[in-house]
This record gives structure tokens, sequence and C-alpha cells, in this order.
DNA sequence: TTTTGTGAATTGCTTCACAGCA
DNA sequence: TGCTGTGAAGCAATTCACAAAA
């Protein structure tokens, strides 16, 4: 059954959605859930959340349904965020300086341990944002990818040099981009890219605001 | 042919795609484009281009292909950013102030005119970035949904917070809500929400990296 | 009972392949 | 020839429904 048998990207993606809600219910003490339980918040039906599961292996128990705290330890294993991931950003700008600042990522398994920029008036400054990390120059995203085995890398940089500074990052060992420029960045095999598209969203959601008429 | 047939919202998704890669192409003065070359560059197969837009009409034209400035217009249309949005924002901390001083939003057909937060130390403040948007408290938000015709909010406020200032949001008369807190939001019918979720990207960039193998 | 895990049925989306038009 | 629009075919994802387990 786990891995292999080809798994749908959109059960990867619910299985987020599941952990987060499992943690909340283990914040609360919950020892068990049901998967018409966890599916009811969410909005997802119970076969799903089964099927999603058992993607991955057996987890549940028949009549009790599946332990709280063993399900969060099984779910972060299988996303691989059962330990923290060393994360690099690139682009120190408005929205580079947010997601610094964004708490939630710490909790979440993964630390920007390393920011970039070219731009010489921030180049060897530190973020505001408390945690004392100093902007680097592109040139040393090689050297510092190595010296704190960082995979992951967060692309905050404006379109024209989003696919010039994804094609760096892949360069310097980097092998899967959280990219928020408004571009289709090309990579080889092996490198994953998801993309956070601000103008699709606000599209879609103007598209729906059409069709349901005011 | 056009709407009602039930339109699939992945077909809405690359119409926004197929937008911006057609606005870069009138900055080039291309004048005409076939489903082929469009796709190519978005990595889309060219029927599948073809059957997106026949959802909406017939727009092309056999042996020329599209022309560039007709179908863009058609697009906008279709979207509902042939005309500018009013657009509000709640939640000025880090998020919220890099998402107003965000350039792209305008040319895209949305404008943030208004912003809320309900902290003490933000209201009655102007925001940094250029543009002279007062902060106002959330208790004006009914009057200034009316005043401005707005119809979509931005959602940026930690978690906590989120499910109250989007009830309030639909209560001031928000029919869209882009939100960006790791949570599920509750609406009624006819309120559209579309989430930006960093947790479900980079879980999902986590797993293919555990996938693939080091 | 309750609830899982899973084959079977179904729904939805994408690709194929070709008639028709320029 | 080149290209669109579209029914038919194929594939992928979801839901159904039930045997097995507690």
């Amino acid at each position: 059954m786990s891995r292999s048998e080809h798994i749908p990207l959109p059960a990867v993606r619910r299985l987020s959605l599941y952990l987060r809600q499992l943690e909340q219910l283990q914040a609360r003490d919950r020892q068990t859930v049901s998967s018409r339980q966890l599916g009811e918040t969410l909005g997802i039906s119970d076969a799903q959340i089964r099927k999603d599961l058992a993607y991955f292996g057996q987890f549940g128990h028949p009549g009790i349904g599946y332990r709280v705290p063993e399900l969060i330890h099984r779910v972060r294993c299988i996303l691989g965020t059962d330990r923290t991931s060393n994360v690099l950003l690139v682009g120190a700008g408005n929205l580079g300086r947010a997601l610094i600042s964004y708490r939630g990522f710490l909790n979440k398994g993964f630390e920007i341990i390393a920011v970039f920029d070219d731009s010489r008036n921030e180049v060897g400054h530190t973020i505001d944002g408390a945690r004392h990390i100093k902007i680097q120059h592109p040139s040393e995203m090689r050297s510092t990818v190595r010296k704190h085995n960082i995979r992951l890398g967060i692309l905050a940089v404006p379109a024209p040099a989003a696919q010039g500074v994804a094609d760096r990052m892949v360069a310097a060992g980097v092998r899967a981009v959280l990219n928020f420029a408004p571009v289709r960045l090309q990579v080889k095999d092996g490198v994953a890219v998801s993309s956070v598209d601000l103008a699709v969203h606000l599209e879609q959601l103007s598209f729906q605001l059409g069709s349901v008429g005011s």
C-alpha cells in the first residue's frame, strides 16, 4: 500500500489540513478522532479522509477512530516535518520581510536561517524583526546551502528577476522552491516548485463574484 | 455554450495564466497567437487551452489563432477585471503592509482603497508606502463598504481572529474573501473564499523532497 | 454498536482525433 | 496548409457501500 502506487497531489495537500486540525485537537487534549469528526470542520467527507490516509498506511483503529498523537506523528513523518528544515529566502523587500517575521513557520517544521538580496543598501544589514539574520549577497548562496544543508528556498523577488534567481538557487543545491513571483519557473527534473499566485486567487474570486451576480 | 453548463474551477484558474501570458505578448506587439504557442510557455496542452476558452465562447479564428488584443479583452470581461475593483484589507501587520505596497494589484484590476486594524497604535495612522491610506477601525467597515461599493476583502490577520473578522466583513457586505490565515473560514452561501495557505505549500514541497530522496 | 479500509461505481477533468473553416 | 471547436475516449479523483475488526 504505502508509497509507490501513485499518490494524488490533492491528497498530499489535504494531509496538511488534517495535520493542522489534529494539532488543534491535541491542544484540547482530545485522544481520538473519527474520520467523520475530522472532516466535519474541514468540509471534507469521511471517505475522502480514510482514502487519503490509506495511501500511506493503516493508521486507524476500527470502532475507535484515529489516535490523535499517533496520527500527528505519522503525518509529520510522511510530510517530512518531523524534523525542522533549514530554509533560505531570496528577496528582502516588503514581502520577504513579512515572511521572515511570520511566526507560523517555526512550529510547522521550517526555519528561515538565511536571507539573500543583491541590492547594495540591503546586503550586510540585519532584518528588523528580532532574530539577527544578516542579509547576504547571492554570491554566497552556494556555500551557505552546503553549510546548513538547505534544501528548500523561498523566492520573493520581482517577476523579471525570478527565473534568474531560481536558476541560482537550484545551482546552489536547493531542491524545492516556494515561488511568490507571478512567473512559470523552469527547473530541471528533481526540483519541486510550488507557486503562490496572488493574481490567480484574486481573478478567481472576481470571476465568482460575476457568476453569482451582485 | 457560454455560461451555465458548469465550468471546472481549474479552467478558471488557468484563464488567469492565459491572461498574463497574453499581456506579455501584447507588450511585445504580438498580434495573434495559436493555442499551441500560448501553451508552450505555460506547460499546458493546446487542446486544454482551446477547451478552456470554449467554455466561455468562440474567440478563435481557424487558420489564424487568437487575436491577442481581442482575447485579452474577452478574458478580462470573463474574469470581471475589465474594470478596477475596490478592495479592502484587514490586518495592518507585516503581511498586510506588504500586500498594500505590492504594485502588482493595480494593473490587474484591483485597488486596495481601505485598510482596517483594531489595534490602538495602528488606527488613524497612515501606511508608510506612498498612497495616503489611513488605517480605520473595523467599526467603520460597513459604511466604507457601502460608500465605495467594495465587494472583495483581503484577510491578513492572525488565525485566532480570522473567523470573527470574516464574519464582520461579510456582514459589512463583502462577497469575496482572499484569506491568508491558516483557518477554514465558514461563510454563508453566495460568498466566495479563496485561501493562500503557506503551511500547505511548504508541507507539499517537503513531501516532494522526501519522495525524490536526497 | 462504531468505525476503518477498500473494491466498485461514479463523477469530473484532460487528452485525443477529426470535421470544418480560413 | 494551419488552426479552431468539439464529441468521444481515456484517465484521475471522489464517493459509495460493505466486509471485517473492536
